[in-house]
RNA sequence: GGGAACGUAGCUCAGUCGGUAGAGCAGCGGCCUUUUAAGCCGUAGGUCCAGGGUUCGAGUCCCUGCGUUCCCA
C-alpha cells in the first residue's frame, strides 16, 4: 500500500476529528500500551449498580477495619480472610476525582450510580495496572471494576477495587458533568447521550417498557391473545387518516403502511378468536405536535360478544392498575398521578358524561339547534376552514352549504372536550351516529352510535365501540364515506369489498376498544410532550 | 397553516449602545492515598447555524434559508 492510500484511509476513518477526539484516540493507544483491550471482552457475573449499592455489609465492613486497627497496633497480628462482599460492577464513568496514588470514580449504569476507588497499593489484579488505566480514563468512558463494598469514612458505599478493566473507550467528548445534556434537540438525536446523562430519560424508558409488559400480562391473564396483523396493507383503513405510500417492487404494487390495524383484528373475530389485542405502531401521515409523532403506539382490543361497555369496563380497570403499578414503582399514588399543573385520579370511577350534556355543558345550547349550531360556529370561528374547503375554483360557500355535524362536531371538540376535568379521566359517550361510521348505532336511539371516548389530562387517549357487524350496514357506510372524497382521498381510500365478504361469513357482536400507548405513558410518567416517551422521536433530518 | 423566541468553545451559558469573542465545567502539563461537581498552580481551545445585505467596522442591525422550542388555529 503505498504513503497515499494509507493517509486517504485515516482521514476517511477519523473524519477530521475534533482534538478532543484525538486526544481520546492517544489515550486508546496509551490503554493498550498497558496490556488492556480499549474496547473490552467478555464479563459474566456483573453485578448492576444499584443491586452492588444493596449488597453492602456493614458488620463484615466493621469487622475488617477492627482486623485492621489491630492489625496496625500490632504488626503480629494475623489478619483473617477479607469478609466483604466482592462485586464486579459495569458502567460509565460519570465523575473522576484523582488524588495522587487514588483515583476515586463514579460510575453509573442503567440502575443507578456507584463510587469506585482505585488506589496503587490494592488494584492489582486484572490485565494489567489497574491504577494507571485509572489515571487514563476519561469522563465517558465504560469500564469494569472488581472489589469488596466498604464505606468511606464520609459513609458512602464504595467499591474498593482489587481489579480494573476497560469496557469501551468513549472517543466522544461527553456534556457537562453536572448539568448534563440540556438542548432539547440533542437529546432527541442524541439518545443514546441523553440516556446515560439524564437519569431520568434513562427512567422513563424503563417504565415505558414496564407499562407494556404490565398492560400485555394483564390482557394475557383475560385471554386475550396478543396477534400480529399486516402493517403493510394494500389499502388503508380502519380510520380517517392519511397513510404513508410504499411500492414492492417484486410484486410492481402500490402499499400503504396501515393506519390502524381494526379492519384485520375484526377479521379475527370472524374467523373465531373470541378475544384479540395488538400492541404496535400504526403510522400517519400527518403532522408533528406535542400529542402527535407519525408513527405511534396504540393497543387494539376486541372482544367477541361484549359491547362498547364491556370494553370500557375493560380499559378502566386496565388504566387504573396500571396505574397503580407505575405508582407503587415510583412511590406514587393512584388517586394523585401528578401530570404538569394536574393531579389526576385514577382511582376513582371515570366521570361518565354523553356527548350531548357535554355539549350543552360547554357550549351553552343543545347540538340538535342547527340554526343556533351555525350562528355559534360562524361567531366562535369555527366554520371558517369548512367554508375556505369549499369555496376554491371560484367558488363562493356559505355557511348552509357545511353538513351542520361537522360544524357540531368542531364546536364540541374546541369547547366541549375542553370543559372536562383534566383531573378526572371521564368518558364522553354515545357520539353521533353520522360521526362514526364503523361504529354501530345504539338500539334505542340509532341518532347516537354505542361509541364513547376516554379523556384525561385534555387528552383523547381511547375510543371504544359496540362494532358494527351486519355486513349490508358496513357496505352502505363505505359508500357513503366513499362518496364524500376528495381526489387524494380516493387514492388510498378504496372499498374494502375483503372485509365485507369477512362479515358476510359472520362476526359476533363485539366490543372494540383503542388505547394511545404513547399518551398512557405520557400520563403514567408526567411527561408533557410525546417525544419524552418515545425513544427517538421523528426529527427532521439535519445536514 | 399563523405568530414569537432561540442557535456563540466538546458541554452549560454570558456577551451592554455596532468597536480586539468571555466564564464555568471538560481538556492538556504539574502536585496530591478517604475524595464527593475534590483541591491548588500553569495552559490551550471559536465556520458566533448557513448565505446574502447595511456599515469604516456585524456575534450584535436587516433579509433569506435550515434546525429546534413555545403559543395560537
Amino acid at each position: 500500500m503505498s504513503d497515499d492510500q494509507t493517509k486517504t484511509e485515516q482521514t476517511h476513518e477519523t473524519d477530521s476529528p475534533h482534538h478532543l477526539e484525538q486526544q481520546r484516540r492517544e489515550k486508546r493507544d496509551a490503554i493498550r500500551a498497558l496490556g488492556f483491550e480499549p474496547h473490552g471482552v467478555r464479563v459474566d457475573g456483573i453485578t448492576p449498580l444499584a443491586n452492588a449499592l444493596s449488597r453492602y455489609d456493614e458488620a463484615a465492613d466493621a469487622k475488617w477495619n477492627e482486623a485492621q486497627a489491630a492489625k496496625k497496633a500490632d504488626a503480629s497480628f494475623e489478619m483473617p480472610a477479607d469478609p466483604r462482599p466482592v462485586v464486579t460492577v459495569a458502567g460509565r464513568v460519570v465523575l473522576r476525582r484523582p488524588t495522587g496514588k487514588l483515583v476515586w470514580m463514579n460510575l453509573r449504569d442503567h440502575s443507578g450510580d456507584i463510587q469506585v476507588a482505585v488506589s496503587a497499593r490494592d488494584c492489582t489484579g486484572g490485565s494489567g495496572n489497574g491504577f494507571e488505566l485509572a489515571k487514563l480514563l476519561d469522563l465517558g468512558d465504560v469500564v469494569v471494576a472488581t472489589g469488596p463494598l466498604m464505606k468511606t469514612k464520609t459513609g458512602e458505599v464504595t467499591v474498593w477495587a482489587s481489579s480494573l478493566e476497560m469496557g469501551s473507550k468513549s472517543l466522544a467528548p461527553p456534556p457537562e458533568k453536572w448539568s448534563g445534556l440540556q438542548d432539547v434537540e440533542a437529546r432527541y438525536r442524541k439518545r443514546y447521550v441523553d440516556l446515560y446523562a439524564n437519569p431520568e430519560t434513562m427512567h422513563a424508558a424503563q417504565m415505558r417498557s414496564r407499562i407494556v409488559s404490565f398492560i400485555r400480562r394483564w390482557l394475557n391473564d383475560r385471554g386475550f391473545l396478543e396477534v400480529e396483523t399486516p402493517m403493510l396493507q394494500t389499502q388503508a383503513g380502519g380510520a380517517a387518516a392519511r397513510p404513508f405510500a410504499t411500492h414492492m417492487n417484486a410484486l410492481g404494487i402500490d402499499l400503504y403502511m396501515r393506519i390502524a390495524p381494526e379492519l384485520f383484528l375484526k377479521r379475527l373475530l370472524v374467523g373465531g378468536m373470541p378475544r384479540v389485542f395488538e400492541i404496535n405502531r400504526n403510522f400517519r401521515n400527518e403532522g408533528l405536535d406535542k400529542q402527535h409523532n407519525p408513527e405511534f403506539t396504540m393497543l387494539e382490543l376486541y372482544q367477541a360478544f361484549g359491547d362498547v361497555e364491556s370494553v370500557m369496563e375493560i380499559t378502566e380497570s386496565l388504566a387504573r392498575e396500571t396505574a397503580r403499578f407505575v405508582a407503587e414503582t415510583t412511590g406514587g399514588r393512584a388517586k394523585a398521578m401528578p401530570y404538569g399543573d394536574y393531579t389526576i385520579d385514577f382511582e376513582s370511577p371515570f366521570a361518565r358524561v354523553t356527548y350531548a350534556e357535554l355539549f350543552e355543558k360547554g357550549l351553552g345550547f343543545a347540538s340538535g339547534d342547527t340554526a343556533r349550531v351555525k350562528k355559534e360556529a360562524q361567531e366562535r370561528g369555527v366554520a371558517k376552514k369548512f367554508l375556505k374547503h369549499l369555496e376554491g375554483e371560484g367558488r363562493k360557500a356559505s355557511i348552509d352549504d357545511v353538513d351542520p355535524l361537522l360544524l357540531v362536531n368542531e364546536l364540541f371538540e374546541e369547547f366541549a372536550e375542553k370543559s372536562i376535568d383534566p383531573g378526572e379521566p371521564t368518558w364522553i359517550m354515545q357520539y353521533p351516529a353520522a360521526l362514526s361510521p364503523l361504529t354501530r348505532a345504539n338500539r334505542e336511539n340509532p341518532q347516537v352510535a354505542d361509541r364513547s371516548d376516554l379523556f384525561i389530562g385534555h387528552m383523547e387517549v381511547g375510543p371504544h365501540y359496540t362494532e358494527l357487524n351486519d355486513p349490508d350496514v358496513q357496505a352502505a357506510r363505505f359508500r357513503d364515506q366513499l362518496a364524500g372524497l376528495d381526489d387524494e382521498e380516493s387514492t388510498f381510500r378504496n372499498f374494502d369489498s375483503d372485509f365485507i365478504e369477512a362479515l358476510k361469513v359472520g362476526m359476533p357482536p363485539a366490543g372494540g376498544m383503542g388505547l394511545g400507548i404513547d399518551r398512557l405513558c405520557m400520563l403514567l410518567l408526567n411527561q408533557r410532550t410525546i417525544r419524552d416517551v418515545i425513544l427517538f422521536p421523528m426529527m427532521k433530518p439535519v445536514e
